[in-house]
DNA sequence: ATTATATTTGCTTATATGTGCAAATGAGCG
DNA sequence: CGCTCATTTGCACATATAAGCAAATATAAT
């Protein structure tokens, strides 16, 4: 039940909800750093809100060299996926900022891989 | 956003999906009182809760006498019937007890109709 | 090695949330 | 009307959660 219920209260947070959705968005796994420059979010925010979602098993994490990506736990977990669906399901007018800004994060990868940090106040 | 916002965080307490599982199990409206027996818990705690469920417009309220009846709004709501899926999708035997007691008190109705108020502490 | 960059973590503070109890409301009934 | 029963609400308290900042890791680059 608690594995349910974890899952349930990572909803219950705005930029939570913004971070799966950047991610749903990227059609891949996301950087920290890409998350941070999309949302305009602290860094130590978002890392904080990533760590609960990684504690309740939705997202999952990949190390690659100086950065740190995450995408979505194994795809065979039905209630996950319902999550997923829920999530896909706010329109993404809501998110519009979020995901202009991921985009033009997104062009910057070199080889599909982000090569770069943080921006964060600079305008991308 | 904020309605959707608001709607999930209703998902983050596990009183409150234990609310919305008596109430999907029922496949009707229920009577304040036959949550409060089923689930064992204070009248006002269900009280505020299902104040809350309803202030997410995810309950809506029917008054018949003396009895409140609760059931889910619209069923057009795209969004409200994903999160009736998902809550279903949490295998019933997370509920077993609450959905034991949720028959016993369903079989003293008359009519379909609530009868009777709370019996909270005796063993119904 | 030293430095720079990416990310996490500890500590603090402010706010939100859940629960308990007592009192209030509201609707039927003698 | 006055009483009873179902439900809601206000207030107090304890706990949980989010955010900010500084310091700690970790990895890469020079």
């Amino acid at each position: 039940m608690k594995y349910y219920i974890k899952k349930l209260k990572c909803l219950s947070d705005e930029t939570r909800i913004r971070i799966l959705k950047v991610i749903i968005q990227s059609k891949t796994e996301l950087c920290v750093c890409e998350i941070v420059d999309s949302l305009q979010i602290p860094f130590y925010t978002i890392s904080k809100h990533i760590k609960e979602l990684k504690n309740a098993e939705i997202l999952s994490e990949t190390k690659e060299g100086k950065f740190v990506l995450y995408s979505f736990v194994d795809k065979k977990d039905d209630f996950l996926n319902k999550i997923i669906d829920l999530i896909k399901s706010i329109p993404d007018e809501f998110f519009s900022n979020d995901i202009k800004l991921l985009e033009k994060r997104l062009s910057i990868r070199n080889n599909g891989k982000c090569v770069v940090g943080m921006n964060e106040n600079q305008n991308l």
